[in-house]
DNA sequence: CCTACCGATCGGTAGG
DNA sequence: CCTACCGATCGGTAGG
């Protein structure tokens, strides 16, 4: 079907482009760059894609979509806070170790986004993090955590997490599933309170 | 002095382009987008600079010896290494919050570098991580801190740490030496051998 | 610090 | 998917 190629093509764009975004950056990336990469001419990549831009929408929003699917998965099931903020810090480095390139772009690159997507960016962003404030929250009634100020330990916990593409190698000793145990570790240790004081 | 005068433009200069580069990002701020800023044409900045990388340069430079020499002072004095990471910690959020847009653009623009300053800019960063490594290894060595992954954990510590401009707000409630003290105690806690287990 | 300009490159379009 | 091309803008220079 002719239909089904150009959705693989337009699939091979993006990946593409996310690997040259990830190297150099949005704005120093050139559609004839891109062009390269895929073997054709800049001019042809307008038969698949609108504008430059709707390539870095479509990385942006595919990246939000899966970080929210797999924060639904888990509160679909009951767990004390403790164990939804680990689940939730595991689940958050698997979707960004399974596409590191994407993940950075995502990271990195939002502000190049011109609205009115920009503001709906934002607005995701905002309630994705709302999520993990909830789960320190919890952790703080049910006197498990310590009283801590949830915005700044939420926005800790996640810029730790947010910079994994940049030294991932899915070739090294640590695994993704590793990484998010060491840092839920970490963070819930430092934030539980202690027995003996 | 006419050289004085020189010098001070030059700031100038420096200031507005960190300003510009923090807002838009290298790459997508031109020097003419500058030159608007400084009321004047974009050909008279050359007058004062070579290039616009030499911009860069500058503030990447300038920001990384400042995070040096805030790291010598505490070296000087013999901490335990608990001290030594709490202090450094402490100190290196201070030169973030200092002067939050020049950290930006030294955390996120520095791959705009050409060779050899991208070489050399990695091979400081490399050493100033390595200072962090040390103090790791200390706590482990002096059996305060659990055995963990060094690398691992510095990386997870700076990360947190250099996201800081992306949300501080110098008229916020949260002052400098909070923040670094709060993100000090929630890692040291986390790394810290419990008494009962 | 300005005017006047350079060659290169940009994102994108028309028409096939 | 290509050729041929557009107007706009880029970093930077010459000469004053």
């Amino acid at each position: 079907m002719l239909v089904e190629k150009k959705i693989a093509r337009k699939k091979q764009i993006e990946q593409q482009a996310t690997a040259l975004f990830h190297q150099k950056g949005y704005a120093a990336s050139s559609m004839r760059d891109l062009a390269g990469l895929l073997g054709i001419e800049a001019a042809s990549i307008y038969s698949h894609v609108k504008s430059k831009e709707e390539i870095l929408q479509r990385i942006c929003f595919r990246m939000a979509k899966e970080f929210f699917e797999s924060l639904e998965a888990i509160e679909q099931e009951a767990y004390n806070a403790v164990e939804k903020l680990e689940k939730a810090i595991v689940a958050h480095v698997e979707v960004i170790t399974k596409d590191p390139s994407a993940s950075a772009v995502f990271f990195s690159e939002w502000r190049h986004l011109s609205e009115p997507h920009l503001s709906e960016f934002l607005e995701m962003r905002e309630r994705y993090e709302d999520k993990f404030r909830q789960y320190v929250r919890e952790g703080m009634q049910d006197e498990v955590f310590e009283t801590v100020d949830e915005r700044f330990t939420v926005l800790t916990l996640l810029s730790s997490i947010n910079y994994i593409p940049g030294w991932f190698n899915p070739d090294g000793k640590l695994q993704p599933d590793e990484i998010g145990h060491k840092i839920a570790r970490l963070f819930i240790k430092g934030l539980e309170k202690r027995i003996s004081n």
